[in-house]
DNA sequence: CGCAATAATAAACACCGTTTAATAAACTAT
DNA sequence: ATAGTTTATTAAACGGTGTTTATTATTGCG
């Protein structure tokens, strides 16, 4: 019971993240702890503790991953569209799409909560803002007469929004059924918000 | 050490509850424990199970409690306000006035997640239910030229954004200092979106 | 070949929610 | 008044959690 080298540091590293989100997709956030995810990899608690500072440090990686995954596909399908307004309609359907497609990872990136006095690091927080940037962005082209300042309000109200309408569809609090219904609710907000912002 | 009939079952309930609240209030929902709480009122966890099912039962009825004070506030502010629009733009206010003052006990609310396959009780979801409501009631006469339909779906875009604004706000994901500048993010999406609303 | 470095583990610690059996006080009926 | 029943309360246990520790067994090296 010692360095069996069965497997490098980065292996372990790697297999100890995607069975994690294995377990968080199949039990959600809930389900998830230390010792699941060592014995499904094959090794005790211990050896996570190698690979890893502590499960803070491991969740947090995980929802790196999970942000990495939703910001490319934001960026991609966003592509698509010519028009501005399409343009961000297209993000909010994005994000939403994303969040019913992959509830738990998407949800843990919002239960979790740092033990104790740790703190974001700052990689994270990094990966978080590129979102608002995104809607930001989109968000220029409609704002012709609007300073800089109020156009990043605009976009953090905006986003605010869609995230609150996808925070309450996926926990099913919206008597909502369907990512469809959920997609119209987004439509609706945007698009009366984007009329609104543009003629003022 | 039996039947000290200290204080009623009643008492005893009330104590919990109110224990539990100031747990909450100082140390947040992740710092909430049974022991804490039976500690608290000079009791053991056993009593606690006696007056309480479970710690979810304890904690809905928590949550019940942060309701009922976020719901009365939100009624008796809204009475100041004479015109529709300022009405809705007073309901956003006091929501988010309310999560800035009981950080905390409104984070729970939406924090805890009930164990296993236990299922949300009626009563709590009524007194959820009764927030959208009064979002309904006030968007009705802005509304005219829409359908009852169109009212309720507007209504849950409307308060998902202002509630994901509070979301974010809350736990200082959104780079704004302060609960005046959360209030102005706010406005700007009730604002925007009304108007995009009315003239459509 | 022996020695230092280390991968990996088992076991412990202190906490958690929850259940259990035991106990001591109060009530009830004789 | 006393015996018996009920029940409020507790201490202790159970299986779980994240995390740390000492120990062991294997590897690589001089």
């Amino acid at each position: 019971m010692a360095r069996r080298s069965d497997h490098s540091r980065d292996q372990i590293h790697e297999m100890a993240l995607s069975a994690t989100e294995r377990i968080v997709r199949e039990q959600g956030y809930q389900g998830l702890s230390a010792r699941k995810v060592a014995g499904a990899i094959g090794y005790t608690v211990g050896t996570l503790y190698l690979v890893f500072d502590n499960l803070d440090d491991l969740i947090l990686q995980v929802n790196g991953r999970t942000l990495d995954r939703l910001h490319a596909r934001m960026v991609q399908e966003q592509a698509k569209q010519e028009q501005a307004k399409e343009r961000l309609l297209q993000l909010g359907h994005s994000y939403i799409q994303f969040a019913c497609e992959e509830p738990h990872a998407w949800q843990m990136i919002f239960e979790h909560r740092l033990t104790g006095e740790r703190e974001i690091p700052e990689w994270f927080q990094l990966k978080v803002a590129r979102m608002f940037a995104l809607v930001e962005t989109g968000l220029e082209p409609l704002a012709a007469q609007h300073s800089p300042g109020e156009i990043a309000l605009a976009a953090r109200a905006l986003w605010s929004g869609v995230h609150g309408v996808c925070i309450l569809a996926v926990s099913d609090k919206l008597d909502v059924v369907g990512v469809e219904s959920v997609q119209n609710l987004t439509d609706l907000l945007v698009g009366n918000f984007l009329k609104g912002f543009i003629s003022s």
